[in-house]
DNA sequence: ATAAAAGTGAAAATAATTCTTATTTTGTGT
DNA sequence: ACACAAAATAAGAATTATTTTCACTTTTAT
């Protein structure tokens, strides 16, 4: 892998947040300081990160995630805005441990674990928002219906 | 949630099939017996069946897959060609019960777990495949390349 | 200087959702 | 059973989002 201006950048500006950013949100973030910059060399340096090792991909409901964070540790989706946090907790080395110990009993050779909840800003957050709930019609049917949610009254 | 024929038949499909498919392959199933049925009723039918919790949304790598297995199991994707099998295993209650206790700790409502490695059909293949490797250059220099690989000598 | 690696920008391919209009389903009252 | 109205749903086209490909140019390491 030869070096590249691009491919640098882009590792500084994913190692400097902690948001696990998407492909097009790193793109917008290095573009500030290198517009010639072009998305298609973002998702192929991300790619080559990736394969190296360097970096993590966070696959799930929605675009691919990226994290530059090499300390071993785990993720929370917030179900309410998408965005993943990190988890770091002792607790889960023996979750780790049991997964590592089921790997070659299962023919497996990995294994991606995620949490997921409301993250503390949605939580915390003035604006409501929507989330599907079963609802009792007028005439008593029962429907799934996105319904305003807000944790402030 | 009134009922529909065109739900109906998604579900009859889905329920038919240990594949787990995405929404594109349902619609391609259903389809032949359905002409007039629209993808983006199989996308709106899914979403439904998976907040009624009739179905499961299997996130990950490329699109959603979908699971009209009610039965409590684990899923393996084979990181050559992208299927997702079942697991059905005594061995993993335990974890599902470490983790569940885990959850509150790390204010967490749900977790999902997904395992990894080379599924048989793809072991057991006589066609080859690529998997990204380091390799090294006649020069001396380490690059990822995209080389070929098969289980059969 | 050279060859491999990497970048660019546009286009294509994939994936998923939105919108408007038309049709179907279902509870209620004949 | 039958008609009605309201709610739910479907169709089909269009749009948006995401990711990859391709032909060419530039950069990098020897």
């Amino acid at each position: 892998m030869n070096r590249s201006s691009q491919r640098e950048a882009i590792l500084k500006a994913l190692r400097s947040v902690k948001s696990h950013p998407t492909a097009d949100e790193i793109y917008a973030m290095v573009h500030d300081s290198m517009p010639r910059l072009s998305l298609a060399t973002v998702y192929r340096n991300l790619e080559q990160l990736v394969n190296a090792g360097m970096v993590t991909a966070i696959d799930g409901a929605g675009s691919r995630r990226f994290d530059g964070n090499a300390a071993p540790h785990h993720h929370k989706r917030c179900s309410v805005c998408g965005s993943v946090s990190d988890i770091f907790s002792e607790e889960l080395h023996h979750l780790d441990n049991a997964i590592e110990r089921l790997l070659p009993l299962l023919e497996c050779s990995a294994c991606s674990v995620e949490f997921s909840g409301i993250c503390g800003k949605c939580r915390a957050a003035e604006t409501p928002f929507y989330e599907t709930v079963s609802v009792r019609t007028e005439r008593g049917r029962v429907n799934t219906k996105n319904e305003e949610i807000c944790y402030h009254e």
